[in-house]
RNA sequence: CGCGGGGUGGAGCAGUCUGGAAGCUCGUUGGGCUCAUAACCCAAAGGUCAUAGGUUCAAAUCCUGUCCCCGCUACCA
């Protein structure tokens, strides 16, 4: 009988940048998610890769100076050796821009055409010649293009659609009728109440204003929606073909058992996405889980900041597996899981270093002090043994009906408290107790093969989650790990075996302060290569000497500018007159500042520093030949100068003495 | 009223859908032990579950109002 298949996927990661530690959680819960699978005796085929069309990255390619395809190819490696590093067991990394992934995406593109479900129409709105951009009324700023402020006039451009509505029904039948389909529960209601009980609009799937994209290849001035393009990665990877040809593999492992998303692409997944399917005839997936983010604790992450932490980072000072460990067990079910260095340390040094590392290393070290390494089972049995065995045996089960549910951080604490009975265990039986006196020796070695037969058992457990920390502690132990079906067994640890006579750390305690100084300095490293001018703290409860070397921040030299280029700027003392909140702004005050003999109304994102009351009256910098501007609708006249801190905390600048408004800056 | 998420002992979270004795991990304090990576084991302290009302025999959980935080978005000129 052939095993049972499992397809799992995570969504492709989009190469517009390298995907900091938030993103590269989805992999290893993918990851962790498959090797569990396989584990419990699934044939399991595991997908991943990347997104590499669309104009954002034509942009990027743009400034970069190269062409979009050199740029993917670049993105698209590191993000591979990023998954790779996290020691992720992907059996397919496909990749939009492969040449087989792009064909299968015009012929669905055709086939949908020529069924009808998408047809030409055209896009109506107000055009921004100069922003070549489209707006809605609702979009349009007094009536002016919200980007440059400049008249809009009415335009149409064509465009295909595809008629979402005529599925709209069927999905929701589907949904309702499939609980498990959108997971967490949660997201459900909110896909239903938000979008598919109001009524879905037809959604244009083609764009003329960018190149990078696969062409519709019956009219190329076209090309395909990046998400069209994205969506059918999964079906196209395993070999799908709109013409009635998909390989074998594609007819034993569609429809996936699982697509692993982020939470915020749950639109795309459980609206387009099946109702896409619906139109092609296939099946829709059985199972889509929306994950939570793991964000930045200490502070936003930007890159600006130059204080993005990326999974190699972590790698570096932690290893691979504390990593995995970090992100799996960290990250709760339904809301967004927190990742700082203090947090990392505390769960490096609390679970890996002393629940499982000393663990190990104690049994090891007691198996070579008293028994020259030899393990062996004398059968002289106590009441605790009973209690280490039920626990250590009834893992199993407990890991099994969490994984089900896909809550894996809660089925790695099954599995530490597995660890943790055995170091309890090593207290209730006290062997240094037992060495002091020959007659207890008998029992002393079934104390020490009991323990080294759980590790084993944990150890196996613990392989989908921490792979080569699995593998490291049965190698200490001279065995290897069991397989799933025993795990509720006990006794299996071979008679006589001897362990390592020099056990290795598996994880070593860290100092968290230690940690933190060197990430600031890799970061200001980091900063002085990127020529981002910002700081070095990230911390609130920083310390005092850390604030001293707040006081000064690393700015990079611009480029020297001639006299004359200065003395284009116009830079005057003005005096706020008044000073109100913009409405519906949560950034925007907007004073009348006297200049001299003019008052001039000036908008700044200040709202967040400064009351619009203690404005007033105030003596500031001011910027005054600067191109007015409109801003949430209102039009700015200048800018008043501010100092910026590295968290973006503004300050606003004086003069030192009295000046009059209008005074001159030179 | 832009959309969305959240406010539970010092920290990070569960519990909220399906009301019914406030839980977990870490930290803190005290004790035990010494095989081990100052680790392991036991015990304790610490919360009016943001706030104000309401429903109920019973509310962290349901309803209404308010305050605050965080993403996204618009507009930090």
């Amino acid at each position: 009988m052939s095993k049972p298949k499992y397809y799992i996927t995570t969504a492709i990661a989009y190469t517009s940048g390298k995907p900091h530690i938030g993103n590269s959680y989805e992999i290893v819960l993918a990851d962790s998610i498959a090797r569990f699978k396989r584990q419990e005796g699934y044939e399991v085929f595991f997908q991943t890769g990347t997104d590499e069309h669309g104009q954002k990255i034509e942009e990027k390619a743009t400034e970069a100076g190269v062409t979009p395809q050199a740029y993917v190819d670049q993105v698209s490696g590191t993000i591979r050796e990023l998954w790779d590093l996290m020691d992720t067991s992907y059996d397919k990394f496909i990749r939009t821009t492969d040449k087989d992934h792009e064909r299968q995406v015009q012929k669905i593109f055709k086939k949908l055409y020529d069924q009808g479900d998408i047809y030409k129409g055209s896009y109506e709105g107000m055009y921004c010649t100069p922003c070549e951009s489209f707006w809605t009324q609702s979009q349009l700023k007094d009536g002016k293009c919200p980007d440059c402020g400049r008249e809009v006039q009415p335009a149409k451009e064509e465009a295909y659609f595809f008629k979402m509505s005529k599925y709209a029904a069927q999905l929701i039948e589907y949904i309702n009728s499939h609980p498990e389909f959108i997971q967490p529960v949660s997201r459900k209601n909110e896909m239903m109440n938000n979008f598919l009980l109001p009524g879905l609009q037809d959604l244009c799937v083609s764009r003329t204003s960018f190149q990078w994209g696969v062409p519709v290849d019956f009219d190329d001035k076209h090309v395909v929606y990046v998400w069209l393009d994205a969506l059918t990665n999964y079906i196209t990877g395993i070999g799908y073909d709109a013409q009635g040809n998909s390989t074998a593999q594609y007819k034993e492992l569609w429809p996936a058992d699982l697509h692993l998303i982020g939470k915020d692409i749950i639109r795309f997944h459980t609206i387009y996405w099946p109702i896409f399917l619906m139109a092609l005839g296939e099946p829709l997936p059985k199972q889509i889980f929306g994950h939570p983010w793991l964000l930045q604790g200490d502070g936003k992450m930007s890159k600006s900041k130059g204080n993005v932490i990326y999974a190699d980072d972590l790698v570096h000072f932690f290893g691979v597996d504390a990593v995995r460990y970090f992100v799996l067990h960290e990250m709760p079910f339904e809301n967004d899981g927190v990742i700082s260095w203090e947090l990392m340390v505390e769960r490096m040094n609390t679970d890996l270093a002393n629940t499982l590392g000393n663990l190990v290393n104690r049994t090891i070290a007691m198996s070579n002090k008293y028994f020259g390494g030899i393990v062996c089972d004398k059968s002289v049995g106590e009441e605790v043994d009973v209690d280490l065995k039920r626990l250590v045996t009834g893992t199993k089960a407990k890991v099994a009906a969490k994984m089900a549910e896909l809550r894996v951080a809660d089925a790695l604490t099954e599995i530490f408290l597995l660890f943790k009975r055995c170091n309890k265990y090593i207290d209730e039986t006290e062997p240094w107790v037992l060495a002091k006196s020959e007659e207890n020796r008998d029992r002393l070695a079934t104390v020490l093969y009991n323990l080294v037969d759980s590790i084993v058992t944990g150890a196996s457990l613990l392989e989908p989650f921490m792979p080569s920390t699995a593998a490291k502690i049965v190698e200490q132990l001279h065995t290897s790990l069991r397989a799933y079906e025993m795990l509720d067994q006990t006794g299996l640890y071979p008679q006589n075996n001897q362990v390592t006579a020099a056990p290795e750390i598996l994880f070593a305690r860290l100092d968290a302060a230690v940690i933190k100084e060197q990430a600031e300095e890799m970061f200001a490293k980091r900063r002085g290569e990127d020529n981002h001018m910002e700081e070095n703290k990230t911390d609130e409860n920083k310390t005092d000497e850390m604030s001293k070397e707040m006081d000064v921040i690393d700015v990079p030299i611009k480029d020297a500018v001639e006299y004359a280029d200065f003395d284009k700027l116009q830079f005057c003392v003005g005096e706020i007159i008044s000073c109100e909140e913009v409405p519906k702004s949560k950034k925007l005050l907007c004073s009348q500042v006297k200049v001299g003999g003019e008052i001039k109304q000036i908008v700044s994102g200040i709202k967040k520093y400064y009351s619009a009351k203690e404005m007033v009256g105030k003596k500031v910098m001011v910027l005054t030949n600067l191109k007015p501007a409109t801003l949430a609708g209102i039009i700015s006249e200048g800018m008043l100068l501010c100092a910026e801190d590295a968290d973006g905390q503004l300050a606003l600048v004086v003069p030192e003495k009295q000046m009059p408004a209008g005074a001159s800056i030179c």
